[in-house]
DNA sequence: CCATTAATTCGAATATACATGAATTATGGA
DNA sequence: TCCATAATTCATGTATATTCGAATTAATGG
C-alpha cells in the first residue's frame, strides 16, 4: 500500500458519518446493506450519503453492487487490514515481538478494555 | 473506546507529515525520537512539527517525556489496536469466524502483498 | 411511454484545517 | 545573570472539505 492510499482511507474514516457507515457494514458482514437502508439506519439525506459512499468508495473501503433499483454496499475487510498493516510496517526497528503481542489481541469479539488516554 | 476518540485518531493519521511522524516513532520502537530529530529526519519546520505533535499527543496516538533541553516521542501501540478494535466491533454480525482470519494475518513483519483496489 | 422509486451529480455557501513568520517559554551552560 | 538551544504558542491568510437544495440518471411496473 502507498502512503497516499493509506492516508485516503484514514481521511474516509474519519468522519463522522463516514465511521458509522463503514461499521455498519462491517457489522452486515458479507451480506452488506442498499444505500437506502443506510440513509435510513443511519438518519443521513441521500445525496450527502451518496458523496460518502463515494470517498469510502474511493479509498478502497466498501465495494457496491447494483441490485436492480438499489445499489448493495459491503466493508471491504482485507482493505482494513492492509492499512492497518502500512502503519505497523517494520513495527520496533526489527524486533516484531515487542508489538507482535499487541496485534495478536486484536479480534471480531466484543473489545477488551484498552488504554488510550495520555498520561500527560 | 468513544467514536469522537475513533475519530480523533483517524484525522491524526490522516495527513501527509503526521502519518511520517507515527510511522518513524512505530520504527523506532521504546526507544522513541526527540522533536528535534523528527524534524531533521522528515524535513519538517519545528513549529509545523510541534503542531502535528500536538495533534497526534491530543488523539492519544503518541507520548512524551521531556529529556533536558529535547522531548522525546513515542508511539502508543496499544492506541492503535484500540482504534482497530473499535473499526472492527461486532464484525461479520457476530459471526467472527468471518473476518478473524484477515485480523490474524496482521503482522509487524515486512508487508505481505494486498489488495486494496476496488474492482469497478 | 409515463410515473415512481432509488441513487447520484451539480453548484454554491459555509466551516474547518493548514503552513507560516514572529514571538514566547523552558532548559542548560558560561 | 546572560546567552544559546530546543520546543512551543500565537495570529493570519489560504486552501480544502462538507452540507444542502435542485436537477439528473437508472431501473421497474402499469
Amino acid at each position: 500500500m502507498e502512503k497516499t492510499d493509506a492516508i485516503a482511507s484514514l481521511s474516509a474514516l474519519a468522519h463522522d458519518a463516514r465511521i458509522d457507515v463503514f461499521r455498519l457494514l462491517v457489522n452486515a458482514g458479507p451480506e452488506g446493506v442498499t444505500a437506502g437502508q443506510l440513509a435510513e439506519r443511519l438518519s443521513i439525506r441521500p445525496n450527502t450519503l451518496s458523496n460518502n459512499l463515494n470517498i469510502l468508495s474511493g479509498a478502497g473501503l466498501v465495494r457496491s453492487l447494483r441490485e436492480g433499483r438499489s445499489v448493495r454496499y459491503f466493508a471491504n475487510i482485507d482493505a482494513m487490514r492492509g492499512l492497518l498493516a502500512f502503519l505497523m510496517e517494520d513495527c520496533c526497528g526489527g524486533r516484531p515481538e515487542l508489538c507482535q503481542p499487541f496485534l495478536d489481541r486484536i479480534t471480531c469479539a466484543p473489545t477488551a478494555p484498552t488504554d488510550m488516554e495520555p498520561d500527560q
